[in-house]
RNA sequence: GGGUUGUUAGCUCAGUCGGUAGAGCAGCUGACUUUUAAUCAGCGGGUCGUAGGUUCGAGCCCUACACAACCCA
């Protein structure tokens, strides 16, 4: 679809240009430059004074380079040339080797790489190509030929700088290695490191295709505030503000599940949001403070149902990304994502793998077991134990694709408790690469029931853990007016992203991740300078 | 929160026993009309993360701090 995106409505001669323009020479220069931003002044200058803008408003570019690739993939002949063939193309140098009377360079677009060839005989201001640098972003106009060695090339005619880059690039050979900057400054690292460039394509293409699989599945998008007086959906701790006018502290959402359940309520019968939540917690390989989720819900429907929407869901991403294949190899292990998904009994599973020889519902005998095989959990509160348990002994063994159903009750206070088996959810959650990627449930709409369990949290949070539900009065009477019987999910798309690029880190599928500011604001402008 | 490692030129990295700063790429000057990280000759470029301390002398040893990467909770 990259290679098909041809730009026809541009142009084919730029439009007029006023005689003077306050843009064609460069602005004063500050005190204090750093030497290879001098040396690129310089060079910006003797442009400037062979005739050409120093930052011209638009280029009537016609292609991008890999579209000249793939009008000739196939054998190429050394000498081969196809004169008639005129392309436009755009982009940022990033080789460039000079051999007095000619010279080559590549020329990186969005799309990929093409090698340009200038030539003192036969293209026009030749000279003034030994001031591009390496960075820079010109326009060339030209025909493709086949080198000596066999390698498609651009036979430029006419170019023009489009804008000088002030700074050097990342080593040629190395690129941008440092994990810092390579977060700190991803315009960098989106320039020089295609791969890269290749996985955020990818996180965007699964997001549309989310999109898409909803929408024909009769799914409505919505959005939910994103300050809330009573941040709900989930344990975390939120991010607080301030809204002046109203003279109100408000928190930045921790979850998207209590607005779209009151829009059941008001009778929407399928909605999704895909939305921004804020944790105020630490970073880590699979955490950042910000990041996006997927929730939807089905009025209608039970976890069950859910379930199966969301492997039909994820069989067709995993199909799409890969371009066919069921299949998806994360960190060296091929995962499969064939339909049905395994379907685990979490108590089973949890009893079986930790070989206990009791019922783990009986949570004083969990808790004497524990105690004994686990003495680092002796803090852990009765209720978290389960589910701390269930993440040393099981998850781990989750790699294709696992439903584990039936989670307990206690770590579950939105969620329907089960139809045939006390002290358990309706809940299953999808395990993928022994993380849990999507939480599946039968949404809890017993308003009095909801109340109580809120209670329950606020006993907790009285006790003093701070990631307790806080109560919602609000939502509370929206369930009170009835929501139908639903299905429930999340995602975490960045989670999601990094099956699907391989990525072993959420940094990596964030462009620009959480990170301390870098010094004061004097550093600030030091470091702009260099 | 804890541990380990790191921070030296624009980038990637060396730096011996504590003796006063190095390479490749990038930059500048020159040569070169089919190169592929082009090549060749010459030249410039440093607050060694920050602040203290030890020492005749610190990139190196000590302390604190900042930032980061990795691991653990």
């Amino acid at each position: 679809m990259r290679a098909a995106r041809i730009l026809a409505c541009m142009p084919e001669e730029a439009s007029p240009q006023p005689q003077v323009q306050p843009q064609a020479r460069p602005a004063p220069r500050p005190q204090g430059l750093h030497e290879q931003t001098v040396a690129r002044l310089n060079n910006l200058d003797a442009q400037v004074a062979a005739g050409y803008e120093a930052y011209p408003y638009s280029y009537p570019k016609t292609h991008h380079t890999a579209q000249v690739l793939g009008e000739h993939s196939g054998e190429l002949t050394p000498g081969d040339q196809w004169e008639q063939e005129i392309y436009a193309l755009a982009g940022r140098v990033t080789l460039l080797r000079h051999m007095g009377k000619a010279a080559f360079a590549d020329l990186n677009d969005e799309a990929g790489k093409l090698q340009l060839f200038f030539s003192k005989a036969d293209t026009a201001n030749f000279d003034p190509t030994k001031k591009i640098d390496l960075g820079d972003i010109i326009g060339v106009k030209g025909f493709p030929f086949v080198t000596k060695t066999g390698q498609l090339t651009l036979h430029v005619t006419e170019w023009q700088p489009l804008v000088k880059s002030l700074h050097p690039l990342p080593s040629k050979f190395h690129g941008l290695q440092d994990e810092e900057l390579r977060a700190r400054r991803r315009y960098v690292d989106l320039m020089v490191n295609p791969e890269r460039r290749e996985a955020f394509r990818t996180r965007s293409r699964a997001i549309r295709f989310i999109r898409n699989f909803l929408d024909t599945q009769g799914f409505m998008e919505v959005e939910g505030p994103t300050l809330q007086v009573v941040p709900g959906g989930t344990e975390a701790k939120p991010f607080q503000t301030h809204h002046n006018a109203l003279s109100h502290d408000f928190s930045l959402r921790i979850s998207l599940e209590l607005y779209l359940k009151r829009l059941l309520v008001g009778g929407f019968e399928r909605v999704y949001e895909i939305g921004r939540n804020y944790r105020n917690e630490g970073i880590d390989r699979t955490h950042n403070p910000e990041f996006t989720m997927l929730e939807a819900y089905f009025a209608y429907g039970d976890y069950n149902d859910m379930m199966k929407l969301v492997e039909t869901m994820l069989n067709g991403l995993v199909k799409e990304v890969t371009g066919g294949s069921e299949k998806l190899v994360y960190q060296g292990k091929e995962l499969d994502f064939s339909l049905p998904f395994k379907r685990l009994d979490f108590i089973t599973a949890l009893k079986e793998q930790a070989k206990l020889e009791f019922d783990p519902l009986d949570l004083a005998k969990l808790r004497e077991w524990s105690d004994q095989h686990h003495p680092e959990h002796r803090k852990t509160p009765d209720y978290k134990l389960l589910d701390k348990l269930g993440g040393e002994y099981v998850e781990p063994l989750l790699q294709h694709p696992t439903f584990l159903v039936d989670m307990p009750l206690v770590i579950s206070p939105l969620v329907k408790v089960h139809r045939g088996r006390e002290g358990l959810a309706e809940r299953a959650d999808l395990y993928v690469g022994g993380f849990e990627l999507a939480p599946i449930y039968s949404e809890l709409n017993d308003a009095l029931d909801q109340r109580a369990r809120f209670e329950a949290q606020t006993a907790r949070r009285d006790a003093g853990d701070d990631e307790a539900h806080q109560q919602d009065e609000d939502f509370l009477l929206a369930l009170e007016y009835g929501m139908p019987p639903t299905a429930g999910m999340g995602m975490g798309m960045d989670r999601l992203a990094m099956l699907l690029t391989d990525s072993d880190s959420i940094r990596d599928v964030l462009l620009f991740p959480l990170l301390k500011p870098e010094g004061g604001a004097g550093e600030h402008v030091e470091e702009a300078e260099s």
